[in-house]
DNA sequence: CTATCGCACTGTAGT
DNA sequence: AGTGCGATAG
C-alpha cells in the first residue's frame, strides 16, 4: 500500500485516510503539511481509485502547487495531469474560459494585472478631469477592490448611501461613477482583473445552478491549502463546490495567516466548522523542522496574540542555538554584520550558501544588504520584488501577444500602437479611442475603418497596422506559442529595435525578450496539446516574481533575499531577519488596529519558524530611507521573545531605558573577516563637494564607472544628479552620497 | 511627433 | 532611487 515505508506520523496517517466527510487539518509551522496533503491525493488516487478530474486541489502560490505537483508524481508515478490542481486564480480562470459565453465575455478575454488596472483607471481619472492627488489610483484601487471583496458590484456601490457618504467624507464622491466606468471599460475590452476572476465564478455558479451542479459533480474530492489565505469570495466558491459531497478538506494554521490586508480572512478558519457541522479536525503539532529554542522563541511571541485557535506546537529536535541579536548603527552596517556572519557561518560550519535566507519586510531593505554581499564576493538571489514579467519590454511584447489573441484589449493596444515608434502620438490614440466609445465601437472595429477618422500618412501607419496584427492572427491560429510569438517579435519590429539599441541596457532588454521567446519555447516543447499563444499567455498572465526564481537558475548555491510574504512555506538552516525595528516591522503604516498589529506579530511568526538551526534578529539605530536618515528603535517583538531564548551578540547592551528597549549607542566592532580583494575597492574614492559638479561635467563613479551628468536638481531638500552612464545608463544619484568624480 | 529636462511622488505584502 | 508626467525645445 501506498502509505507503506513513508515516515508518517499516527495524526498524520489519519488525517490523510480521512475522506468521507468535511475535515480541517490544523499543522503548524513545520509539521509536515504539504506531505499530508500530497500523500492524501495520492492515497485517493491508488487506494480509493478515484479518478484524477474527480479531485480539485487548491493552492495560494503557483510555486506550491508545483510542488505539489512533482511530490504527487514522485509518490504514483506521472498521471496527475488529468488532476484539477493550481492556484485560485488558474483554476477559476480556466472554468471561466469553458464558461465565459454565461458571463457575456469571451473566451479569449485578457486578464489584467495590477499596473494594467491601475493604468485604467488613471486615464478614467483623467477623461473626468478629476484631481489625481484627491483620487489617488491607489487609493482608487483599493476602494474597488475592497467592494468587489464584499462581492460588490459598480451599480451597488454607486447606489450604496453608506459608500456614498464614506465617499463624501473622504472628498471623493465621484468614485462610485469611476467604479461604473472601470467595470464598463474593462468589460468592453474583453478583461477581467484578479478580483473577477474570483468575483465572476461566484457569478457563474450562483446565477447558473446547472453549471454549479455540473462542477460539484466533477469535483467529488476538494483540498485547500493555506486554507487561512482564503478570502471570503474563494471560500464561498469552494463552500458552494462541496455542498453536494462534502468530501472537502482544509488545511492551515491560522497562526500563519498574512493576508488580511488582502481581503483573506483568519474567522474564515473558525466557521468553516459552523459550515460544515461533521468537520473532523485534526491538529499537527510536532514541528520537525526547527530546534527547540527556535519552536519554543516562536511561541514566546505569538502567544500575545488574542485571536488564535488552542494549539501545542513541540519538538523532538535538538535545543540548538539561542536566537541571536545583533546591535548595528545604520543598515549598512546591518547588511555588512550580515554578511560577515554568513561568510564566518560558511566556512567554518561548511555549510553551503543556499542554506542561508535574508528576510525583510519590505523590498528596499535589499538594497544595502545586495551591495554588501556582492563585495563580500557571496552569491545571492533575489525572490520576488520587480517581476521578469512587469519589465516594460516584456510587458510590451505581451502586449503584442495579448491584442493579436484579444483585439478590443484597450490597455494592450495602447501600450503597443507606438512601440517601437511609427509616427503614432498621444493625439492619434486619443481620437480613435474616442471614435470608439463615441461610436459605441469596439477598438478593433474602429481600427479598421481607420480611414473615417485619419487622413493621409497616419491612416496608412495604422492600415499597415492592422494588416500586421490580421498576419498573427493567422499564425496564432494554426502555429503553437513559440512560432506565433517569434513570429509578432519580428513582424512588429520590437525585436529588431531592441536588438538595435547597443547601450547595456538595451541589449539586456533584447536578451529579455530572447528569454521570453524561449519560455514560450520550452512551453511548446512540453506539451502536446493546449500549447498555443493563447495558453501560454493565460499561464504567464498569473505568473508572480516568486515562481521565477528558480528558472535561470545556474545551480550555484546561493543566499536567499526574499521579503518574509514570500518565504512562507519555505525552510533554511540559517534565518536572518533585518531589520526589527519599529515603525518598519511592525511597520508603521500597517498597525492601525489591534488586529493588523496581530498579522505583524504571526508574520514575525512565520520570519522564524523559517529557521532550522538558527535565527539572526538584526535592527539598526538609523536608516536610510527617501535618501534621508531616520532614527530607529528596536522592534517590540524583540522585546516579546522570551529573554531564556535569546542571546545578544553585542556585549555593550545595558537596559538603562525603562521606554526605549536598547537606546545606548550601539557597539559596533570592525570588521573580523577580512575582504577578498575588490577591484572596485581599490580606487579610492572621495565624495566630490555637490557644490563642484554642474549639468554637462564628465564623471567617474566608483560603481558605475564612466558618465555624464544630465542635470541637477534639488527637490524637497535633497540634491540629486541625474547622470548617464556609458555602461549602465541613466541612474538617479544622491549628491550628498555618491562618490563622484571629475574627469577634467 | 519626439527628445530632453526638471519636478514630484512613492516606499507592505501577492494573485 | 527610480519612475512617470508635464513643460519646453527641437
Amino acid at each position: 500500500m501506498i502509505l507503506d515505508n513513508i515516515d508518517l506520523n499516527d495524526v498524520q496517517i489519519e488525517a490523510i485516510k480521512h475522506n468521507d466527510s468535511p475535515s480541517m487539518i490544523i499543522a503548524g509551522a513545520g509539521s509536515g503539511k504539504t506531505r499530508v496533503l500530497t500523500y492524501k491525493i495520492a492515497y485517493l488516487m491508488k487506494e480509493k481509485n478515484i479518478p484524477p478530474y474527480n479531485i480539485l486541489a487548491l493552492t495560494f502560490t503557483n510555486k506550491a502547487a508545483k510542488e505539489m505537483s512533482n511530490r504527487i508524481e514522485k509518490a504514483v508515478g506521472l498521471e496527475t495531469n488529468s488532476l484539477w490542481l493550481g492556484t485560485f486564480h488558474s483554476v477559476f480562470a480556466k472554468i471561466l474560459r469553458f464558461e465565459a459565453d454565461m458571463l457575456g465575455f469571451s473566451r479569449n478575454f485578457s486578464i489584467y494585472d495590477r499596473d494594467d488596472s491601475k493604468s485604467v483607471i488613471k486615464s478614467i481619472i483623467k477623461e473626468l478631469n478629476l484631481d489625481d492627488k484627491i483620487y489617488n489610483p491607489n487609493t482608487v484601487i483599493a476602494r474597488i477592490s475592497g467592494a468587489k471583496n464584499r462581492l460588490m458590484s459598480a451599480k451597488q456601490y454607486y447606489e450604496d448611501p453608506i459608500c456614498q457618504s464614506d465617499d463624501q467624507t473622504a472628498k471623493r464622491p465621484m468614485l462610485g461613477k469611476i467604479f461604473l466606468m472601470y467595470e464598463a471599460r474593462c468589460f468592453k475590452a474583453d478583461a477581467m482583473d484578479f478580483d473577477d476572476i474570483l468575483i465572476n465564478t461566484y457569478r457563474l455558479f450562483n446565477q447558473n445552478p446547472e453549471i454549479l451542479y455540473k462542477y460539484q459533480e466533477k469535483f467529488k474530492y476538494i483540498l485547500v491549502d493555506e486554507f487561512q489565505d482564503t478570502n471570503l469570495i474563494q471560500y464561498n466558491i469552494i463552500k458552494d463546490l462541496s455542498a453536494i459531497h462534502e468530501n472537502i478538506c482544509i488545511v492551515g494554521d491560522d497562526a500563519q495567516s498574512i493576508y488580511a490586508f488582502r481581503g483573506a480572512n483568519i474567522y474564515n478558519m473558525l466557521n468553516f466548522k459552523k459550515d460544515f457541522p461533521k468537520t473532523k479536525i485534526f491538529k499537527l503539532e510536532q514541528n520537525y523542522r526547527s530546534t527547540k529554542n527556535i519552536v519554543n522563541a516562536a511561541n514566546s511571541v505569538i502567544k500575545y496574540n488574542e485571536n488564535q485557535m488552542p494549539k501545542e506546537s513541540w519538538t523532538g529536535n535538538v535545543a540548538g542555538d539561542l536566537i541571536f541579536i545583533t546591535s548595528c548603527i545604520d543598515n549598512i552596517d546591518e547588511a555588512r554584520k550580515i554578511s560577515d556572519s554568513i561568510l564566518e557561518n560558511h566556512i567554518s560550519k561548511h555549510y553551503s550558501y543556499d542554506k542561508f535566507a535574508v528576510l525583510c519586510r519590505t523590498n528596499y531593505q535589499f538594497r544595502s544588504l545586495e551591495e554588501e554581499l556582492r563585495k563580500a564576493n557571496i552569491p545571492y538571489k533575489i525572490v520576488g520584488g520587480m517581476s521578469f514579467y512587469q519589465r516594460k519590454e516584456i510587458k510590451d511584447m505581451l502586449a503584442y501577444f495579448k491584442f493579436v489573441i484579444n483585439h478590443n484589449d484597450e490597455e494592450a493596444f495602447r501600450r503597443i500602437i507606438n512601440m517601437p515608434k511609427r509616427g503614432i502620438g498621444p493625439t492619434t490614440v486619443n481620437k480613435i479611442i474616442i471614435a470608439a466609445h463615441d461610436n459605441d465601437m469596439s477598438i478593433w472595429d474602429t481600427l479598421c475603418n481607420a480611414q473615417h477618422i485619419l487622413k493621409g500618412k497616419t491612416a496608412n501607419i495604422i492600415e499597415d497596422f492592422v494588416e500586421m496584427i490580421k498576419a498573427s492572427k493567422i499564425q496564432l491560429e494554426k502555429n503553437n506559442a513559440f512560432e506565433t510569438a517569434s513570429f509578432i517579435a519580428q513582424r512588429s519590429g520590437l525585436l529588431k529595435e531592441l536588438f538595435e539599441d547597443k547601450t547595456i541596457n538595451g541589449s539586456s532588454r533584447y536578451e529579455n525578450v530572447q528569454e521570453l521567446l524561449n519560455a514560450a519555447k520550452n512551453f511548446s516543447e512540453n506539451k502536446q496539446e493546449d500549447n498555443s499563444l493563447s495558453d501560454f499567455i493565460q499561464e504567464v498572465s498569473l505568473l508572480t516574481g516568486v515562481d521565477e526564481a528558480d528558472q535561470k537558475d545556474d545551480n550555484l548555491p546561493k543566499v536567499t533575499l526574499m521579503t518574509i510574504h514570500s518565504s512562507k512555506g519555505l525552510e533554511f538552516e540559517y534565518v536572518y531577519i533585518a531589520g526589527m525595528e519599529e515603525q518598519l516591522f511592525p511597520s508603521a503604516l500597517m498597525i492601525n488596529s489591534k488586529e493588523d498589529l496581530e498579522e505583524e506579530r504571526r508574520l514575525f511568526y512565520v520570519a522564524i519558524t523559517r529557521a532550522k538551526n538558527a535565527v539572526y534578529l538584526s535592527h539598526a539605530s538609523k536608516r536610510f530611507k527617501f535618501g534621508k536618515l531616520i532614527d530607529c528603535v528596536p522592534s517590540r517583538f524583540i522585546k516579546e521573545i522570551d529573554p531564556k531564548f535569546i542571546h545578544f551578540q553585542n556585549k555593550s547592551f545595558n537596559f538603562r531605558s525603562k521606554n526605549n528597549f536598547f537606546n545606548n549607542k550601539p557597539f559596533f566592532k570592525k570588521n573580523k573577516i577580512e575582504k577578498t580583494n575588490n577591484i572596485e575597492e581599490d580606487i579610492n574614492f572621495e565624495a566630490t563637494d555637490p557644490k563642484e559638479l554642474k549639468a554637462g561635467d564628465n564623471v567617474e563613479h566608483q560603481k558605475f564607472g564612466k558618465g555624464k551628468i544630465h542635470s541637477i536638481t534639488n527637490s524637497q531638500g535633497t540634491i540629486k544628479a541625474k547622470v548617464y552612464f556609458k555602461d549602465f545608463g541613466e541612474k538617479t544619484l544622491l549628491l550628498s552620497f555618491a562618490k563622484l568624480r571629475v574627469i577634467k
